[in-house]
DNA sequence: CCGCGTAACGAGAATGATTGTCAAAAGCGC
DNA sequence: GCGCTTTTGACAATCATTCTCGTTACGCGG
């Protein structure tokens, strides 16, 4: 058990969606991002597409945002804690840092005798670009 | 075309599902409700469950939460513009207001020179009855 | 109190994103 | 190269939600 041999292997495929997520702007949904390695010429199952987005959301490499109605879109983020400012026409996405909320949100969870707190948030707007 | 005659229909259904919305506590899915119906013995279509719901999220009369890898769960909230602070074991939900995150957000997005701003916030923990 | 037109119902089928299956393919340490 | 595992991927399965469409029944005259 614990750690030993090569716990994660190398595989094109893997490297492939690393790429493309590296190369991309915005949210993207898996299908999404099948359908682009498919374009690319790269050959990568939609199954295999799921489970290494999940690795990587796991890992904490790559954030997922689930918009009202919609599938679950991911995107290569920046380290740490922050929130996504995401224009509802084009995608594009600003990270935002909100250490008032945090602390605002620990603040009322603990109020309340909540305890093992963790909160989502996500602002939506039209970006300057698509404005008419 | 517009109004006219009666837009909604008072169905035997409908009030069903209100009051029951009514008794409970915290936030239950459609098939949650629809089984409590069942217990209840008001024979009401898994269907009319969801359309009912629906209508009333639209109305603004309930409120409508999408926790991470779950079903969409309803609640008769207040009104006006609140967040929840949501037990993670049973449910519990408590009402919060944060007008400082508000204008927060709100200044953030105009930072950035969004327009048409929204957002959602969610708060999840352990409530002290379903700490061990 | 009766009939109609239309909105609402509901059983079952359809949808569609996500997950499970499992045999075949391919890393990696030796 | 060898062998042991991990990973892959075509396909089936899941499952909440939506769609279909014939049936029911609300509500407003008459
Ligand atoms: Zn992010
Ligand atoms: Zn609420
Ligand atoms: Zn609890
Ligand atoms: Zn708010």
């Amino acid at each position: 058990m614990s750690e030993s041999g090569a716990a994660v292997r190398n595989t094109r495929q893997r490297s492939a969606v690393s790429a493309l997520l590296a190369e991309v702007e915005g949210f993207h949904s898996a299908q999404d991002l099948h359908a682009m390695l498919r374009d690319r010429g790269e050959r990568v199952g939609l199954t295999t597409v799921y489970r290494t987005l999940q690795g990587l959301a796991d890992a904490g490499e790559i954030d997922v945002m689930r918009p009202p109605g919609g599938e679950h879109l991911y995107r290569r983020c920046s380290e740490g804690h922050h929130h996504h400012l995401v224009c509802r026409a084009c995608g594009r996405t600003v990270e935002v840092a909100g250490p008032t909320v945090e602390t605002w949100a620990d603040r009322v969870a603990a109020q309340h005798g909540y305890t093992d707190v963790s909160h989502t948030l996500e602002i939506f707007g039209t970006c300057p670009t698509c404005t008419p």
